[in-house]
DNA sequence: CCAAAAGTGTTGACCGTACACCCATGA
DNA sequence: TCATGGGTGTACGGTCAACACTTTTGG
């Protein structure tokens, strides 16, 4: 619209997502068989291409929503991918996002829909273009931020139990953790509120649930807190 | 070049450098009058559009060379800012990079032959578009960055003293640090190398002379090594 | 000889880690 | 009653932070 810039080339941005689950095991990551050309039918991110009307975030929301039919979900950008000859068919810049899902929700309403599927992070098959490259920086992201923001809860279902809480924090880090320890420390970032049920089912006895308590969290936040698990 | 993708809209893609420098007292941002339209005239920091002959990484060193006449320059994607109307002329996608300079060699070679200026951190002007916010992200990152990446060195003359290298962190963090403890830190993590050298000038007795030993640093590395300051 | 910055060790507090037993309940 | 996973407390060692005096040398 403007007569100022119109001397430089322009491009074109896609916009692809990492999406992280959690299956009360392993830590899973989903992928699509692509369904345009070129590469047809290889497996790859979910991404697509950045609209007029939409800002990159947006833009990563749209694409996330086509797949999972999730909103509300956490997502970050990643890091901006712009090798000349990444997409071997024309030149594509991409904006990696990656994105944390509950994989309770996602397959209730999901499940077989798409030709989606999860795949562990050893299983992981030849994807097209630098998608691997995405995918190791976006979990060595997820290591890290998980050690100072509260975004393990974002992996797990509304309400859950610390045993649940501990296997996926020992996913993500995969180590083994001393079940003393991650309960107290957990528990002295306080940040969950723990609720008068029962979990049934996986043991005899039975875990108590708890929830995360975004409100306390974002008081901590505003008073200048950190953490540190 | 190829005919899947011509459907989609194509974007202009700038690459903006924050620039950080440390003059042995403060930390710095390099900024410039913008030299063309729109906005020509006020403050800003260096960019340029991607041209079709260069990944992002390689505008990023474009931009940061053109500016400042260095090569060999720390420089580390960002962020990327894709709101519609960052910049009210049109669209523009701006990967921001940040860049660690030594400003005493960047001082002998362009001192003043460029419309650019150090800021105080304190002292930024108003700036255009969304630049201020990407020197607060940048900010940040540095901050993190120099707590367990040997980056503070970047912003160092070849060889420098415990006690300069202690005043720069204290810029970073903007905190005071005990100089006891931070000679016992800084040495710990062993790579530093000392000289047979004494500064001269700055006070009677002399402080030693030290350099980064980075063959030292790579070998740690390889070695799973991780380090906390 | 004095001012100014460089250089050096020790102690106490706190935090992280290792570790073993009892509890509740369904089958 | 027994098997299964849930839940709890303590003690030790290491790390971090606080702290004050001596050294060197130019003026």
């Amino acid at each position: 619209v403007s007569k100022y810039y119109k001397n430089n080339p322009t491009y074109y941005i896609a916009v692809d997502c990492i999406i992280f689950g959690f299956d009360q095991e392993k830590l899973k990551v989903l992928l699509i068989k692509r369904d345009f050309e070129p590469h047809k039918g290889e497996w790859s991110l979910m991404g697509g291409f950045l609209k007029n009307n939409e800002s990159l975030d947006e833009a990563g929301k749209r694409v996330l929503e086509s797949l999972t039919g999730l909103t509300d979900i956490y997502l970050e950008q990643l890091y901006t991918y712009g090798e000349i000859n990444r997409d071997d068919a024309d030149r594509v810049i991409s904006v990696a996002y990656f994105a944390l899902i509950n994989t309770t929700v996602f397959n209730e309403k999901y499940s077989n829909k798409q030709k989606a599927k999860w795949f562990e992070l050893e299983k992981i098959p030849k994807l097209i273009f630098d998608h691997e490259t995405m995918i190791d920086k976006a979990l060595k992201r997820l290591t890290r931020r998980s050690k100072n923001q509260p975004i393990g809860f974002e992996l797990l279902p509304e309400k859950f139990t610390i045993p649940q809480l501990q296997k996926l924090y020992e996913a993500i880090w995969n180590t083994m953790l001393d079940k003393r320890n991650f309960r107290r420390k957990i528990l002295s970032i306080n940040v969950l509120k723990k609720l008068d049920e029962k979990e049934i089912g996986v043991s005899k006895k039975g875990a108590y649930f708890y929830t995360f308590d975004k409100d306390k969290y974002d008081r901590h936040l505003t008073n200048g807190y950190y953490f540190e698990l």
